[in-house]
DNA sequence: CGGCGCCTTGAATAATATCAACGATAGTGG
DNA sequence: CCACTATCGTTGATATTATTCAAGGCGCCG
């Protein structure tokens, strides 16, 4: 099942193709480190395409990962195949740290994209040697969580429009350039599936806030907010 | 608006009336620490009344909170007044570490409860010092988001019964006995803003469930299950 | 015993899902 | 370069689920 995925080793001397993050200390040159092991030492790169699966639920939880460029969907499944899209992840994002012996989510790539992976052990024990590592990893858990929990109040009371409304200000923010038009790197099931709604509903309520000439979208893929106040009066929050 | 709350300082040489754990160091007499604070130190008991709201969404984040006793939950409100719980919180249960400057979460007692309460700089500052209380909170940390993540499937994807069944199960095993009657310590309206459901299909699911032979309701806040397995089966997990 | 809060149940309604058909777009091979 | 095909997206009609509205019941506490 697992096909070929392009890796090379990271060395910190050799001036690698990814901006990969560097974690724990200043991002320039890197001087020696007197902790011992750090990120770029543990880490290697992959590049992947699209529609590949890079962690699979169920399997042993070995890697942590870091996105470097692309976009990824963080899946779960009920049994009888029903689907859950737990979480995109773009650049800079996690994912695995707070997984247990084995992923309870599969980690599939949305659009061309490429990593960095860490050895969980060895991030695990990079975090109990170095303070900062260890704090940085804290407060990006802390996001995750706070995150989660927006959602859990969308999921739970929010209405399609509201969430549709509410997705889409997300991406916006999210996405790079706050003016013009918003790529949305996924397709209408994966949108459908992370609101809680089915493919026909997420389509035919973007369909009628372009009626309403709150949005436009000049593809399928691409939206642009025509009324970015209204759209957050949509949304029900504040 | 904020009427008094029982306080006392806990000193690590009286006997506290609470069973107050001790998180980075054994449980027994305490040894003289050279990392300098330690939990014990930082914390103050309280014990609160029914309908108590110990912290509110909005107010500055300034306590981390553990249960002692009873039981909480965590409420947040979208601003027309409909209403998440985005956590039933039972002994062991913490509050408050992932909150950034303000809480996002109000806390609001169910039952009668006492809790122990950390001044957030302070723990954070201990989490800096003591790597092992820092292991400890970072591993409470990813069972509290994989639990969200637990949820946001089950509020994305289930049906009414699916999560009924879920819940019935989760505070099965969240409860001390695990063969006699579950206690229920919310009432409908708190499972119903949980599930995200209505008070009346939160009854409505448990009353067929109990025509089904399932459970058994010998009060409504009690819930004996008759059939575990069926109940599993039901809960569409596995 | 009476009142109040909480729970249950029923009937009508609204929201979203499902089923189905059609349309657009992109990638492929002639 | 164009046509073909597959995939994805849109839209409409209908079905289903859960909500809303309404009434009544149960238990607890004064």
């Amino acid at each position: 099942m697992s096909t070929a995925i392009a890796s090379k080793q990271i060395s910190t001397r050799t001036k690698s193709s990814f901006p990969i993050g560097v974690i724990g200390k200043s991002s320039s040159p890197a001087p020696a480190d007197k902790q011992g092991a750090n990120l770029d030492e543990l880490g290697t790169a992959h590049v992947v395409p699209r529609g590949k699966t890079v962690a699979e639920e169920g399997a042993p939880a070995e890697y942590v990962f870091k996105v470097v460029s692309g976009a990824f969907r963080m899946v779960r499944l009920l049994p009888d195949g029903r689907r859950s899209v737990i979480d995109f992840l773009l650049p800079g994002d996690y994912f695995g740290l707070a997984e247990n012996s084995t992923y309870s989510h599969s980690l599939e790539v949305i659009s061309d994209a490429s990593f960095v992976r860490y050895p969980k052990d060895q991030l695990r024990q990079l975090l109990d040697s170095d303070p900062r590592a260890s704090r940085r990893f804290f407060s990006l858990m802390c996001g995750q969580l706070a995150a989660a929990q927006d959602r859990l109040l969308m999921l739970s009371r929010k209405s399609a429009v509201e969430r549709i409304a509410s997705f889409v200000l997300a991406m916006a923010d999210r996405s790079q350039r706050k003016d013009g038009a918003i790529k949305l790197p996924m397709n209408r099931a994966d949108v459908a599936d992370y609101l809680g709604l089915t493919i026909e509903t997420v389509s035919r309520t973007l369909s009628q806030l372009k009626s309403e000439k709150v949005i436009e979208l000049p593809t399928a893929c691409q939206i642009v907010l025509l009324d970015r106040d209204r759209l957050k009066a949509i949304s029900g929050d504040q």
